[in-house]
DNA sequence: GCCGTTTTCGGCCCGACTGTTTTCAGTCG
């Protein structure tokens, strides 16, 4: 059993607890719990073996006997039964915008509603209106939030998020009485996913603004519609993708925003941290002010709020309480690099494979974008799909590689591959080809339904190649779409560690993989992280922002990252591993 | 259920909005 999946039990019990009626407070434990093991590093059967894991805050003598039994046996009698004593829709039910664990719970026992299904019939019925608390609006409300959660109820891609979020807010900040607007929430955090969409502006006068919100071309219903707060369902078509996400606009007076950005930001859990500490110093901190009875301290950005309660300013993307605060009391906060930082990138497509541009033109797109070096990865031989490169290929591109670099000024061509991981774990190349690249990416492409324990063995096996540089794609994710295959990237990590090897972020959008939480522990183990866009195309070599956003998630700063490097320094270590290589 | 240099009991972040209520509960973030 993996940790996500301990996680996800006790999570579960959470939400099955709550749907009980039990204590908010019983209920956020487990949900804490789970957070705490997803967030943990290294082993957690080990953690549990020798007892550290009861070290762990919010991890008590409980929720560790629940882990324990979880890891040893598979299974928990308590969930079993918590399970067995409610009804699987009910957990569906608390999808539906507007209904909470009481209502369900009410639902239930006065309806014998269980499912979606049934509370769409009672709704239709009218019987819904009829409940005590609940009348004609709240049933019209869950039949809308029924409708909607058939069209999407689903979380967003980060960057379809930040393209509807981005265009809803150039139009706020045109409205006239705008001081300042900003995105806000975990698109601000830069998430991977985001499940809505929260923005935040100053002004004096906040009536006209919420009018003008609510009317936006991108607004398909009103959800709410306040005198300082509107919630709306806002739509539009980003590369021919329907994008539907809620939008809530805050508006709260000029003094007051500084307060209000760091709280509409996130995450919760970071916020309540914040709280505690203005608690500790006398004080209460909100969406509008820092202050008490006595006085209110005035802070005209989030620097200054962070200053007043003795911290350093935290960038957004470490804002989830995963040790940022602490690390800010320390004075240990990392320089997160910057899009700037990067001076090259190393996975990328041409038309020798799937690709849709040429070398030449790839390469040319990499000078304009500021890069140094353009490190061309096609794919191998066996992914036919793709059109993958035979040997003979690879020489041909080699030959026009050779060629450009002669022709090319201020950007130098790496010849490189992605190299498929076969069955086995050996790679898709004899060794003698491989020799010939500056630097290989190995994959995985085939074969996703192999157990934990055949792809981890597989994917170290390839690691423990010489030729090999850096691992492509991690766990082959897509995210909203596919789950990534099942292996132990703990093993993994330890693997490239003890050979010495690169680790890429996939900065495509539907991929960064590896996942953030992951890229922590990498750093942790002194692993070079690599930020490769794996463009197909001119256009996608920008995408390595979305890999800046995944390693500034992953506490990175510029020294941990290999393509921050300099053309020069980057030949050079490249030449060493390749030297290292053929020694071996 | 977790936590603790005031603690092993009594807290656990807190405000806006909505709908169903005649003063507040539920939901959401």
């Amino acid at each position: 059993m993996t940790k996500e999946q301990v996680a996800e039990a006790l999570s579960e019990i959470g939400t099955l607890l709550e749907l009980q009626g039990e204590s908010v407070f019983r209920v956020n434990a487990y949900h804490n719990a789970a957070k705490a093991i997803l967030e943990l590093p290294g082993d957690l059967r080990q953690m549990v073996a020798d007892g550290s894991i009861r070290e762990v805050s919010g991890i008590g003598a409980s929720v560790a006997d629940k882990i324990k039994e979880l890891l040893t046996t598979g299974s928990l009698p308590y969930l079993d039964e918590l399970r067995a004593a409610v009804p699987r829709g009910l957990v569906e039910m608390l999808r539906v915008p507007g209904i909470g664990p009481k209502k369900v719970k009410a639902l239930y026992e006065h309806l014998q509603i269980d499912s979606l299904e049934k509370l769409k019939t009672a709704c239709e019925a009218g019987q819904v209106a009829t409940l005590k608390g609940f009348g004609g609006k709240t049933q019209q409300k869950i039949l809308e939030g029924l409708a909607l959660l058939e069209q999407v109820g689903h979380r967003v891609r980060l960057d379809l998020a930040l393209g509807l979020g981005q265009t809803l807010l150039e139009q706020i900040r045109t409205f006239p009485g705008v001081i300042r607007s900003e995105l806000c929430g975990s698109v601000r955090r830069r998430k991977e996913t985001c499940a809505d969409l929260d923005i935040l502006a100053s002004s004096s006068e906040p009536g006209p603004i919420m009018e003008r919100f609510v009317q936006l071309p991108q607004v398909i219903q009103v959800l709410a519609h306040g005198p300082t707060k509107s919630s709306v369902r806002a739509e539009m078509y980003i590369h021919g993708e329907k994008v539907v996400l809620q939008a809530d606009l805050r508006v709260v007076r000029e003094e007051q925003y500084p307060f209000g950005l760091l709280y509409f930001t996130g995450s919760k859990e970071h916020n309540i941290r914040l709280r505690q500490r203005a608690i500790d110093l006398g004080l209460t901190l909100n969406e509008y002010a820092l202050a008490n009875e006595q006085k209110s301290i005035p802070c005209h950005s989030e620097e200054e709020i962070y200053a007043a309660l003795g911290l350093p300013f935290i960038p957004p993307e470490l804002r989830e309480d995963t040790g940022e605060i602490e690390a800010a009391e320390a004075g240990q906060l990392p320089v997160l690099l910057t899009p700037a930082d990067v001076r090259g990138v190393f996975h990328n497509h041409t038309t020798y494979s799937d690709g849709a541009a040429s070398l030449e033109e790839m390469a040319v797109a990499a000078k304009k974008l500021g890069f140094e070096y353009f490190g061309v990865g096609d794919h191998s031989q066996s992914l036919t799909i793709a059109r993958g490169l035979p040997p003979g290929a690879v020489r041909k591109q080699w030959a026009e590689i050779d060629r450009l670099n002669k022709k090319l000024h201020g950007i130098h061509i790496f010849k490189g591959t992605e190299v498929d991981i076969l069955d086995d774990g050996s790679l898709d190349y004899p060794d003698e080809l491989l020799a010939g690249f500056d630097y290989v990416v190995a994959s995985v492409h085939t074969r996703f339904g192999l157990s934990e324990e055949e792809m981890t063995a597989r994917v170290c096996k390839a690691l423990a190649h010489p030729a090999v540089t850096m691992l492509g794609h991690a766990t082959g994710r897509l995210l909203l779409r596919r789950e990534g295959y099942k292996i132990n990237l703990d093993e993994v990590l330890k693997v490239a560690a003890q050979h010495g090897k690169m680790i890429e972020i996939n900065a495509q959008p539907s991929r960064l993989d590896l996942d953030w939480r992951y890229v922590k522990q990498a750093k942790a183990r002194g692993i070079p992280i690599v930020i490769n866009p794996d463009a197909h195309s001119v256009g996608e070599l920008e995408l390595y922002r979305f890999g800046v956003d995944v390693a500034r998630r992953g506490w990175l700063t510029k020294n941990d990252v290999f393509n921050t490097r300099c053309y020069a320094e980057v030949k050079k270590e490249l030449a060493r591993r390749k030297r290292h290589a053929t020694q071996a």
